[in-house]
DNA sequence: TTTTGTTGATTGACGAGTCAATAAACTTCA
DNA sequence: TGAAGTTTATTGACTCGTCAATCAACAAAA
């Protein structure tokens, strides 16, 4: 019983079962088949409005990354100090809604799937570009010129601590990692104003 | 014509073609046909050494984690100091064995395989655990109760200094790493030393 | 009747693991 | 010493399962 215009609804289906698959499995080692089952359809569907498993995966991996950059847009739209930037980036990358073990097992998987797939790689650049941006900008006003090493330190802190989190045991904890890495900035910035 | 002794030879070989398939794959989509190609022999041969496939690749994971625990005992025995003892911990950390692409990439994929499979879960905990305890008695003579915290945040940093690593176009930069670990490390002990 | 939605069935490829068979080296003991 | 038996090394060929992708066909809306 076609109704139209499902295109939309399908495709959106589809990516997020591809997340919670992969969640689930832990790697990508996910069949169309289990996807489009989990999406309430059959491969061939999938295959239909995808093209293929690859296309998929990329569209998961952008639906990830344009969650989270939203939701970074969107803390700092309200933040006007530098301080308040830089709370509201940790904020976000350590959000309920991305810091839930089946996004941090999507988003390690997506890491992997960087290292073949040239689109993946691209998609996943310009996440690090834009921490990186977002970053170096709240962090100039603060200490000029020593901002972009930070920012890159800060960069590769977030991610290992995402890193850790696909292997823990427990529920995840965002605030506490917020707070890992806000002391860590605390000591950096004491450190350059002497 | 089968000398005997075989037995440890056909294993190490292949351990380390897996490891470099796995480098050259950046994923574990590599078959038991492509690991016992490259290490000149049948699969039925690999089949009969190891019994399956996931053997194999723990067999892979261990010793990548033993290579690695050699080199930073080896670099702790002569570290008098707690300071020398860190820089030692790092150095190993970022060596040139440790520090290579198909090193990297492997390490990347056995958090994959971690997820899923418990045996590869339990050599990464020991890992972890290590390098903690490492850390920790590295950094209580100079900080004391605060060790344990930043040993985690450490742990954390060389992991996503890693991770950032496998993703780099260009040849890894081990010193570099080193470096801005270093300069967060100097940070935080300035910091809490007032 | 053309477009959009949908699926069951099928194909073609590939891969893990098994097996039977072969051969060389070691052991035993008559 | 040397024949008989045993263990270790090694592989080609095969089985069995899985999975991505395709296709033919049907249904309903426009």
């Amino acid at each position: 019983m076609p109704k139209l215009g499902m295109e939309p609804i399908r495709k959106t289906a589809l990516v997020k079962a591809t997340i919670m698959e992969i969640g689930r499995a832990g790697s990508l080692d996910v069949t169309v088949g289990q996807i489009a089952k989990r999406a309430g359809m059959s491969t061939a569907l999938a295959h239909h409005y995808f093209g293929g498993k690859e296309q998929i995966f990329l569209a998961a991996m952008r639906h990830i990354l344009t969650l989270y950059g939203a939701e970074v847009r969107g803390a700092l739209i309200a933040a006007k100090t530098p301080e308040a930037r830089l709370e509201a980036i940790l904020l976000a990358s350590f959000s309920a809604t991305n810091f839930r073990r089946e996004v941090i097992s999507a988003w390690l998987n997506f890491y992997v799937l960087a290292q073949t797939v040239p689109g993946a790689r691209r998609l996943l650049r310009i996440y690090q570009q834009r921490l990186h941006a977002n970053l170096t900008h709240a962090l100039r006003p603060m200490i000029g010129a020593r901002a972009a090493p930070l920012a890159h330190a800060l960069g590769a802190l977030i991610d290992g601590v995402y890193l850790r989190e696909a292997l823990s045991e427990g529920p995840s904890d965002g605030r506490a990692s917020v707070a890992m890495v806000q002391a860590y900035l605390a000591a950096e910035l004491k450190e350059i104003s002497h």
